[in-house]
DNA sequence: AACCATTGCGTAAAATTTACACTTTAAAAT
DNA sequence: ATTTTAAAGTGTAAATTTTACGCAATGGTT
């Protein structure tokens, strides 16, 4: 155990960082949670999490945590909210920021970190019981994606290097909950010009092989910056 | 000076609320900033803001911060974004989670609390250079309140009681930096059906007295609930 | 009583969204 | 080698929404 001890002239609360990774995996959106090995909350499933550092910034301080508790890097990371009622934590008064992500479950090997019984992605629609108050930040989370989800290229970040049409319908799909006209869909996204289409094609499908593009990132924040609204869905 | 101490096992990092309060005079957009008294930053304006307590929420703090350095009571506030760059205050490690909120200037009378030279509202056009990372939090709140005033009934909230709807569409139209077309924006906004028209008028005007409506709070609700989406402007 | 400023309503044209059917392609089955 | 299967890709007409305006109504002012 640690000899040293912090001193402050006034109380200072804890802070962590705790992290909402959703997961697709070209069929659902899952969300990636650990099993905690130690109290309070043993054994309880429950978002990776850490206290932040005294040098490193609140997104530094996510990307440890997913490195250290998942194997996950190189993540697109958003700020969702910070939560921080005086009760939430029963040890002491603890502050979470919360960040969430979107990354395929195929990217990543999921790896559990050293204070952590297991790790695993789970259907949104199957959340075990989650430990503090994970389930309302899990829950703000979702909420916080399926609204970002119809103004702004999410999933485009996070279908790295390059993708299908239908493969981005199925995740808007997953996130929305709800099904959506193919025809319109693309015709919608292709009329914002936001994708380069790749020479490229899909292989050894069964069926006609669709055409792969990717995300034009310039284009994208010529538009943003004119204050151009792009209604996905 | 106080004489007691607070000691923990690691480092904890100090935890703010700074407010961002816009205020609407009827014509422009305006946001309330503090003159600092003491160091650091001394006779700089600043956003309000204190430590947060041990036992207070971080809406509680909030709410004492207005109360206490704005003679403010009574807003709708909505968290804004948590600001936690190690190196954003000289003193310590601070973070910063930001709340923001929208009143008429005209009801309340800003006095300036014990730590402060100065409260004022200031036009968002025409800012002073601010302390810490405010001018940077207050950017991110002007973004924000545009983008959010599009598809929310946000400054329902502050018009607090009655209003008229070209009232409401200065509010708008200062907000957003541009005109908007009076029919058009009459005839969306009550196509919602989010308005109760009361049976007052304006008194006193020189032209047609405009009539006075309310938020209809409830039926909001019920559309929020049904996920129905509500594009104001 | 005429004037002025602003509220409030209506309508036609333009743009966007929605609903839906057929053709194309690549592999697998016959 | 031909047929079958499954999903990609394209077009269009109808419905809906947005936009752009003109004009009457109202209440104090001159």
């Amino acid at each position: 155990m640690k000899e040293q001890f912090y001193t402050y002239q006034y109380p200072h609360p804890a802070v962590t960082v705790d992290c909402i990774i959703f997961g697709f995996d070209g069929q659902n959106l899952k969300v990636m949670l650990i099993q905690r090995k130690s109290e309070p909350f043993a054994k309880m499933w429950a978002l990776p999490g850490a206290f932040v550092d005294e040098r490193e910034s609140l997104e530094s301080c996510a990307e440890r945590v997913l490195q250290k508790e998942g194997n996950i890097s190189d993540v697109y990371l958003e700020q969702l909210f910070t939560f921080g009622s005086p009760s939430r934590d029963p040890r002491e008064r603890v502050i979470s920021v919360a960040y969430m992500g979107l990354v395929k479950t195929a990217d990543f090997e999921l790896i559990a970190g050293n204070d952590e019984l297991q790790i695993k992605w789970w259907d949104i629609s199957e959340i075990p019981e989650l430990a503090f108050d994970h389930f309302q930040i899990l829950q703000t989370a979702i909420d916080r994606i399926r609204g970002k989800i119809r103004y702004q290229p999410i999933g485009f970040e996070l279908m790295n290097a390059k993708f299908t049409i239908p493969q981005l319908q199925q995740l808007y799909e997953a996130i929305l909950g709800k099904t959506l006209d193919r025809r319109n869909f693309r015709k919608k996204l292709l009329s914002m010009q936001i994708l380069k289409q790749l020479p490229e094609k899909q292989q050894n499908v069964a069926h006609k092989a669709a055409s792969y593009y990717e995300f034009d990132r310039e284009r994208y924040e010529v538009l943003m910056k004119e204050g151009i609204y792009l209604e996905l869905v």
